[in-house]
Formats: structure tokens, sequence, C-alpha cells
RNA sequence: GCGGGCGUGGCGGAACUGGCAAACGCGCUGGGUUUAGGUCCCAGUGGGGCUCACGCCCCUUACAGGUUCGAGUCCUGUCGCCCGCACCA
């Protein structure tokens, strides 16, 4: 018999698709129905694809094949994520323009992309790093620029002193850069910001258009968002004629204010100072906060410094000192706050460290003494020493408090967020150019639509020099002012890559359309993403970013929906050695080996295999050989069945072979559970094996290649063409026959209290009655009821009998 | 601290709605085919006990309770692990 060779079949019939376009999906114009987009997470271009990026495409091939046969016009394009600090590092570290770099790199990827088999639509191809791109990219920018959404604001913000440029806040993890590892510093900057706190309760609100996605992620961002409620409160600071507003989520607490603390970075503090005996000290604790990193000063012991001030508390007139400290945040609420020791950990603190006042205002109302500090907010907790609010429940404190402020004009409710303003601008050479003009008269100007793209310049030098290496291309940054003509100057700062990613999958849609991003009617017919694959690691990133954008773009009527993708799925990712595989950690398993030696339908059956798709799994290769052997033994039973001539009737096989089509579909359409959905065919093919002539074998061989087609194509194929048919991958996904689902008799379970006792093939239409009876006539089950009385009877139709005795 | 999740053989895992725990695969053991190795085929493989044997019984899903005729699955508590956020007022 002919030995499998997946070489040969894999390499042939890629051609094949290849040749016929067989995974190109046209344009049909809105309303054609039927359409479905599936999407993998863009792919960065470094170097070459590692088994655990084959994880994901590979699952979003199933979902293509199997949306496919279903009827489905899927649309399932590829493009890659190329510019970024990747690929200018390299061209620092190596030599060579980042574009050379990036292109080899995507030759590569593509190449090992099409020796997966992937049903790639690649004539929707795109790189975020071509004009064709990035010219859409800028011409978005100015949408959100006219629109108040882009801006450019001196705030503080996070500088990688390595990278040498500004970072989003989403880009520091534990107080380092997430690309290098450097401890991030903080810098103030003025810089290009998106504003995404505007839509940070649409962001929150609208979680509920999402269909199916993870709990892990709406949770992370809802998290990461960070939505407090509380109230604004004023305190006035005596002797000046200065009101500075805190926020707090315990106005309950007001009473118990002891101090109140400002950020260093708080505009105040210098006119606090001025001219006072404290200036000195003051100005000298700012400085040295100014250098310490985001996570020294996260880690270090809190200290301050008293400024000599005292602020008033807007609920009693106290006078309070006024302090700076540095675990106070410039970023959140107002940069300042009221501090009660009594009721906060790190006040507490910072109260026992400079001997500050501590006054309890909240006790619990079983009258218990708490041990401080007490933080409780509950109906348990009751004001004390509070004026004429003691007494009330906490919250109902708050209440009360907050109008009564507010009836004074000293306070009104009000909601903070964790999330900031997206920081979008770059200082970094590989990036799209950020599209206006700075001139001495006119400000900030956009460039004309007209004139983009704004085209990179080309220049010798991409080292980071702390200001954008655009700055040297000196021919380049001067233009004439677009409004006055007069001398102006480019920006030259780079967009963030995250913007280029935030709505790629709408030029998917139409991407080669030169006058336009995208033609509306394009995005009506595909968009939102049917069915979005990617990993964890961007719950907080892309997805936040990209929801940010479609709901601007939405706003301004160039899409219309709200959110980019309906259904999200989250892989699990790929350990090696027990840290997740990356190409930067060194760990990374290139797929080549094993497609020269086992073929791709090997390694895509065994990815897919190797556990449930959204757990973490540990690479280990021997596992691969098993998928081999699964191969091997299809490719002979289907030989072997399409050799002898057909011995049809409906047997035991086609039985199995129809159960098999009930649990796959299943197992791929709902569940996502392409691990079971292989061990069934598996299990079907070894039923096939055991007698290869028996009825119905060439029915359960032909549904066996028929289901295995979306993970293994290229043998299922083969064997599909060696059967006598042709197409497999246009061919309607089967359906089970219910008749055939149907058996004559089934595995009645006897149990006595619980236990099984007896399995009993019985015949399936048997009354209840009639299966108590089998049941007590076994003599296993007799042995056990011992002459009892059975006190209760359970019958589950088509399943069990458990007898109850004493 | 807050939030999300997990704990099943030597290993990866299956058991979806409470109904035969360990499907499927890896590994291992024995046997067959083969000049040999590999491939391939057959059988076995959670623990303990009884039996010459066919078989039969008991225990077992991190631990301790609970609900139920019945719990890997539901509830309570404990322990352990993973992930995200964290001086956010």
């Amino acid at each position: 018999m002919e030995t499998y060779d997946p070489q040969a079949i894999e390499t042939r019939w890629q051609k094949v698709w290849e040749d016929e376009n067989a995974f190109h999906t046209p344009n049909a114009g809105p309303g054609t129905g039927n359409a479905y987009f599936v999407l993998e997470m863009l792919p960065y271009p470094s170097g070459t694809l590692h088994v655990g990026q084959v994880r994901n495409y590979t699952q979003g091939d199933v979902l293509t094949h199997f949306h496919r046969r279903h009827g489905k016009r899927v649309m399932r394009p590829m493009g890659f994520d190329s510019f970024g600090l990747n690929a200018e590092n390299a061209a620092i570290r190596d030599g060579g323009h980042p574009r050379d770099i990036v292109r080899e790199n995507i030759k590569k990827i593509r190449a090992q992309m099409k020796r997966m088999g992937w049903a790639i639509d690649w004539e929707r191809e795109i790189a975020s790093h071509e004009p064709e791109y990035y010219r859409w990219t800028q011409w978005l920018f100015l949408q959100f620029l006219k629109a108040g959404q882009a801006m450019r604001k001196e705030a503080p913000v996070k500088w990688c002193p390595k990278d040498q440029t500004v970072l989003a806040n989403e880009q520091v993890i534990d107080g380092r850069c997430e690309r290098c590892g450097t401890l991030v510093e903080s810098k103030m900057l003025e810089q290009w910001f998106f504003r995404y706190t505007t839509y940070a309760d649409e962001l929150l609100d609208e979680m509920d258009l999402l269909e199916s996605w993870p709990e892990r992620i709406l949770a992370a961002q809802r998290n990461w968002i960070g939505r407090s409620e509380g109230a604004e409160l004023l305190f006035r600071v005596d002797e000046l004629d200065i009101d500075i507003p805190v926020f707090t989520t315990r106005a309950d607490t007001v009473y118990g204010a002891t101090f109140f603390v400002l950020a260093p970075e708080h505009p105040l503090v210098p006119k606090l100072v001025a001219a006072t005996e404290q200036e000195p000290a003051v100005l000298d604790y700012v400085r040295r906060t100014a250098a310490h990193s985001f996570a020294e000063r996260e880690n270090k012991e809190k200290d301050g410094v008293f400024t000599g001030r005292f602020a008033i508390n807007p609920a009693n007139g106290e006078r309070i000192p006024m302090w700076v400290a540095d675990y106070v945040l410039m970023e959140y609420g107002s940069g300042a706050i009221m501090a009660v020791p009594a009721h906060d950990d790190r006040d507490f603190e910072f109260a026992a460290k400079y001997e500050l006042p501590v006054r309890q205002v909240i006790a619990p109302v079983d009258g218990s003494e708490p041990e401080l500090p007490y933080v409780a907010k509950s109906r348990e907790a009751k004001l004390v020493n509070s004026e004429q609010f003691t007494g009330l429940p906490a919250p109902e404190g708050e209440r009360q408090i907050v109008e009564w402020l507010g009836k004074r004009g000293r306070g009104r409710p009000a909601i903070s967020y964790r999330l900031r303003d997206w920081l979008l601008s770059r200082q970094r050479y590989w990036g799209s150019p950020i599209p206006v003009v700075h001139c001495g008269s006119c400000g900030i100007v956009p460039v004309p639509e007209e004139e983009l793209p704004v085209l990179l310049p080309e220049i010798e030098d991409y080292a980071p020099k702390g200001k954008s290496p655009l700055e040297s291309a000196e021919d380049w940054i001067r233009v004439p002012c677009p409004q006055c003509g007069g001398e102006a100057r480019r920006e030259a700062d780079t967009m963030d890559t995250f913007v280029d990613s935030s709505w790629y999958f709408l030029r998917y849609c139409d991407p080669h359309n030169d006058t336009a991003p995208f033609e509306r009617s394009a995005i009506d017919e595909w968009c939102p993403v049917d069915q979005y694959i990617g990993g964890i690691e961007h719950a907080v990133l892309h997805l936040l970013y990209a929801r940010y954008f479609i709901k601007v773009l939405n706003d301004l009527g160039i899409v219309g929906f709200r959110e980019p993708f309906s259904r999200l799925f989250n892989h699990g990712w790929v350990d090696m050695g027990g840290a997740k595989m990356s190409k930067s950690k060194g760990n990374a398993i290139s797929p080549d080996d094993f497609v020269r030696e086992h073929g791709a339908d090997a390694l895509r059956l065994y990815i897919l295999f190797i556990g449930p798709a959204d757990a973490r799994v540990e690479w280990q290769a021997t596992g691969l050989e098993g998928m081999s052997r699964f191969l091997r033994r299809l490719w002979r039973v289907a030989l072997e069945v399409a050799a002898q001539s057909p011995e049809e009737g409906p047997g035991e096989l086609a039985h199995k072979a129809n159960e098999t089509i009930v649990k796959v579909t299943d197992d791929i359409g709902r569940r996502f559970a392409y691990n079971t959905a292989i061990a069934a065919v598996m299990e079907l093919v070894n039923e096939i094996a055991r007698d290869p002539s028996a009825p119905g074998a060439r029915f359960a061989v032909e549904t066996a290649v028929s289901l295995i087609q979306p993970a293994a194509p290229h043998v299922a194929e083969e064997l599909w063409g060696r059967l006598g048919h042709e197409r497999l991958w246009e061919q309607p996904w089967p359906t089970a026959d219910p008749s055939l689902l149907q058996r004559e008799t089934f595995e009645l379970v006897v149990q006595v209290n619980g236990k099984v006792r007896d399995p009993l093939e019985v015949p399936a239409d048997l009354p209840e009655d009639e299966l108590v009876a089998r049941a007590k006539e076994s003599p296993k089950v007799q042995a056990q009821l011992n002459g009892g009385e059975i006190r209760q009877t359970i019958v589950v139709p088509r399943k069990l009998v458990n007898l109850v005795v004493n």
C-alpha cells in the first residue's frame, strides 16, 4: 500500500488552493447576507513564527473552514503590524533600514503561513508601515483632531530612559517599560493624547453589547477604567485666597480629616510656599521626588514635608496642616487629598511617622472598639464625633454630608477614573508621522487631507536621542504653514503603533481603496468582526483602544456600530520551559522542523489536541508523534476501504459516524473544544480500523475525513479524492441522520443506593416500570438488595435506575 | 489588599445540563510481524483486597463538612497554585 507522504500531499493541495484563489471571498455588497468575519490579532513581524503563534492561527483556521462549509461567506484576512520598536531597534543594532528588516520578516512569515496551509484571503493583505495604509491612519487622526478627540497637553508622563521615548500607561508593567524592562521615570511633557477618558463610561456600559467576551477580559477592563464614585470637596487655604479641591470616596469621614496632602507635582505647591521659611525644604523635596522612578516611589517608605500652611476643613472649620508627600499622585483625582488617618491605611502610616493627630469618626454599630485604621464603609459602621451627622450609618452619612456641603458651595458628588488619556506620540522613527505642522503664528495646523500621506523621511541615524530622530531631517521638517504660508515645522513625533492596530480590521473590508480608508458599504457588509481570536496580553491594550476608536468613529458617523468585536476568544499561550513562549525570551520553537518531519497537518492537529483552546499548555514535542500515527492510521484505513467494493448498510459504524457528526459539530461550533473534536474522530477511526469491511465502513470513513478537514485539510482533501469525490473544502458540513442516531438498545445503569451494580443492555423503548423490573431481576442487584425493602426507586429515562434500600 | 480563574492517573487531558470518573493521546509493560531497529498490529496500564480461575468487593477527583436517591460537577470553610490590577484617596 502507498505510504502517507505529507510533504507531497500538502504542497500539492497548497498549490491548487493558491492557483484557484480558493480562500478569497470578494465583497458582495451589504445585505447579501451570510457574511462572516473571522479575525486573529494582527501579528507583529518579528523574525519568524513560533508554535505559540501557530496555535492562534490554527484555531482561526478551523473556524474559517467550519463556517465556510456551513454556507457562510467567510472573510479571513491577514496582515502585519509592521511599524514599531522591534524593527527599529534591530536596525540600530545590526544596521540596515527598518523597512528592509520588516519586508524580510514578512516574506518569511508569509511563507510559513502558506506552508501551514491556512485558509487566508491573501488578496486582502495589509501592512501598517506601507504609505497606502498609514495614509489612512493619518487621515483618521485628523478626524479625531477635528472632533477634539486628539489634543496636545502637558501632563506627567511615563518616560523610558532606555528606549528614549514616552510610553502609554498601558505599556508600563510593574513600573517598568513593557518592551525593555527598564525602570520608567516621570516627566512633565507636552504630548499628543487621545481623549480616551471622555469615553470611560461608554467603555464600561457598552460591555453589555459584547456577546461572549471572556469574563477575565471584561474584569481587567473594568478594573483598568477604575470608575469610583465619591465627592469633590473644597478646602480653603488659610491666609491665602485659594480653594483646593480634593476627591474622596469617603466623605463620611470628613470630620476625621486631621491633615491635608498635596502631590509633589501639584502646580499650587510653589505658590503655597513662596517667600516662606518652608520654601527651600519643600522645593528640595519636590526635586528629590522627581528624581525617583515610579517603582522606587511606590516601594519606598512614605515621606513628606510640612508646607507651613493650613487648610480649613469645610465641615467643621478646623485648621489642619498642609503637607507635600509622594504617596499622593498628581495623575489621580485632583492631586490633593484630605487625610483621614483613623480610616485609611496610608494616611495612618503617614500620621504615625510624623506624629500627626488621629481622630476616629467611624465606629462599628455593635459598639465594639475597632483597631485603627478602621476602613469599613457599610451599614455595619456608623458615624461618631461628626456633629449633627453622628449616629448615621456610614453610607447615609456620606450622602447627607455631601448634600450639606453642596448647599454651602463646598462640595459636590463626583466620579473619578483610574483611566488616563491615551498618550499617542512617540519620539521614535519607525511609526506613522503625526500629520500636523507647528506654525509660529497659526499654532497647530493639520496637514490638508489631500496632501496625505506625510511620508516618513529617509534619515541616516535612527538612534533615540530623547527627541524624535525626525528632527534631524531638516529638508523634511521645514514646511510652509498650510494656513498662512509662513515658516513652519512639521510635527516630528510618530504615532504609537496601537493607533495602527485600532482600525486595521476596517481596512480589510476594502483594502485597496485609494480614495478613502474604506467604503462605508464594505464596512457595513462585514463588520463588526464576528469572531475575534487572540491572546490575553491585549486585555487592556489593543482591545480597549480599538473599542474606543470605534466609538469615536461611530459618533463621527464613519462607521455604523459601537463595538468592533462581537465575540472574542482568548486562546491560551504555549509555555516552553515554564515561561510563555516568545521571540524576545529566546524560548521560541519554530514550526519548520516539525512541518518538515511530520507535515503541517500533524502539527496542526497536535497544537489543537494539546489541551483546551483557552488554557495555557506546555510544549512537548513527543505528543506530535501520536498525531503522525493517527494520520497514518487514517490513511491506511481510508485506502483500504476505498479499495473494496462498497458494502453499505446501516451497521454499528453508521450509528457511530452519526454520533461523531453531532459531537464534532457541537465541539467546534459552540464549545471551541477542538481537542475533544479530534478525540471523537480518533475514536471513530479506531472503530473502523477494528473491521474495515464491516457494513457502513465507507460512510464512516468519509465522515471521518470530512470532519477532520478543518483541522487537517491536506490529508482530508487527498483522501476525499481517493474516495472518489472532489473539492472537500467546498462541501457542505455533514449533518446527522436522526434515524441513525436512534439505537434499538441502550445500556441501563442499575444502581443500588447510588452505587453502580450492573450495567444492562435493554431495548430503547422499554417503559419505566419494565426498566425497574429488569433492574430487580439482575442477580448482582439481588445480591446487593439482600432481601431488604426498597424504599425509593429513581428512574432516569434512557439512563439509569437507582434502587434505594435501608 | 481588590478582581478573575484553577486543583482529576507517571504526563497532557475527558466527563458540557448532578447520573458507569479517567474518553482520546503520550509514556510504560508484555506479546506478534520484521534479518535488526523503526513503522505497524494485539493486549494491559489509578490504589488496595479476595479468588487456581471466570470474576467479585472496597477506596479514589487538594482537604474538611453540607445538600441530594446520587456530587469531580452544587453550597460552606480550609489549604495550595496561576493570572490581572494595586500608594487610585
